[in-house]
DNA sequence: ATAGATATTGAACATGTGTACAATAAAAAT
DNA sequence: ATTTTTATTGTACACATGTTCAATATCTAT
């Protein structure tokens, strides 16, 4: 049982009629009313499917998101845990975001909601909790939690930091940087 | 040349009314009429001191941020860089949030703009700059800048999984788990 | 191909948004 | 205290929002 075809045709449109109107405007500033009657859907219909634009928007996203982690399953060598392997991961997550620079830089505005942010974080916290998770054995899943929050959003950090570089940093410095930063951070305990 | 008194009046109002709305409905439901209608101001007054109610409840996150930014500047022994210096900056972060509850749940939801998200983030950046700043002597300040954007990021996204949790982890307990965090990354080289 | 199910439409309504402008009130400056 | 400056008000307008409902069009199932 598939859906309705009607349903579909009514959101390609929608989708459709968004991603023109990115090309002008700002997300923020796209209504309801405009964007239902660049895709010639009543305005009534669009409240049968989404509640607000940014739902049209998040289905992209999803897409998006989902194209993130089919190039995370790809098959690579594998050894246990080590630095290497956490590296070679957050690379496939620059270049990701890089081929959806156009996106991702919607996502970081400010005048957009937290939503989005936090679409990209539960899907590199998956990345990062089957990473961590088979590697460490803490005593509480509560410690856990907190360790892949950690390690994920420094990570989410240094995208942060990359947007308002305008993402001018090559994708080789960005991972020099990591290295860096991973082994700045290993020496900490020794100062 | 201070500012004029019918502005302070007008803004009081506004902020009074928001306060007040906030105890009874969330932040994104609240509109302009209706809160101009609490504060007995006209709304075309409100346009000409905002754009929007985000920037009302701004204001106010404003002056929550310079309370952390006291806390911070609080003197304690401070020797070279050393792991109790940084948990004890971020301890006082931990209390900080946990004293405006109220207002970090509010911060953190997901229909809620970026923006309140980044001025904490540079808020606490400040603080790791501070921190970080005087001890690596790194050649290209871009690097340092990934550096501290990568370790404040890390901490937010322990405040995100506390939001997440309910606020119901112990300082304590997020302490620890800090500590447990820093010293697992200290030994990620090692493996 | 037909019947039944359901998505879409158009119209209407109350309310919110963003802006403009002259009239007024309240502040600052003298 | 009076003048000057300027913030606020009330009104108006075009457009957006969110919802309802009967009429219609289009899809699915048979």
């Amino acid at each position: 049982m598939k859906q309705d075809l009607r349903i579909i045709k009514t959101k390609d449109s929608l989708r459709h009629a968004l991603l023109a109107l990115l090309k002008q405007k700002p997300l923020e500033t796209i209504t309801i009313a405009e964007l239902c009657r660049d895709a010639n859907i009543n305005r009534g219909t669009f409240y049968l499917h989404y509640k607000e634009v940014h739902e049209v928007f998040k289905e992209y996203l999803e897409v998006i998101v989902e194209d993130l982690k089919i190039s995370y399953e790809e098959p690579y060598y594998k050894t246990n845990y080590h630095i290497q392997h956490l590296e070679a991961d957050m690379i496939k997550i620059f270049h990701h975001v890089k081929k959806y620079k156009d996106f991702y830089q919607i996502i970081f505005d400010e005048r957009i909601p937290m939503m989005y942010y936090y679409l990209l974080f539960d899907t590199v916290r998956s990345f990062m909790k089957e990473s961590l998770g088979q590697h460490f054995e803490l005593d509480h899943g509560v410690q856990l939690d907190y360790l892949i929050s950690y390690q994920t959003n420094a990570i989410l950090g240094m995208l942060i930091e990359w947007h308002r570089h305008g993402y001018e940093t090559s994708i080789h410095d960005l991972n020099q940087h990591l290295i860096t930063i991973l082994s700045i951070n290993s020496h900490f305990r020794k100062m």
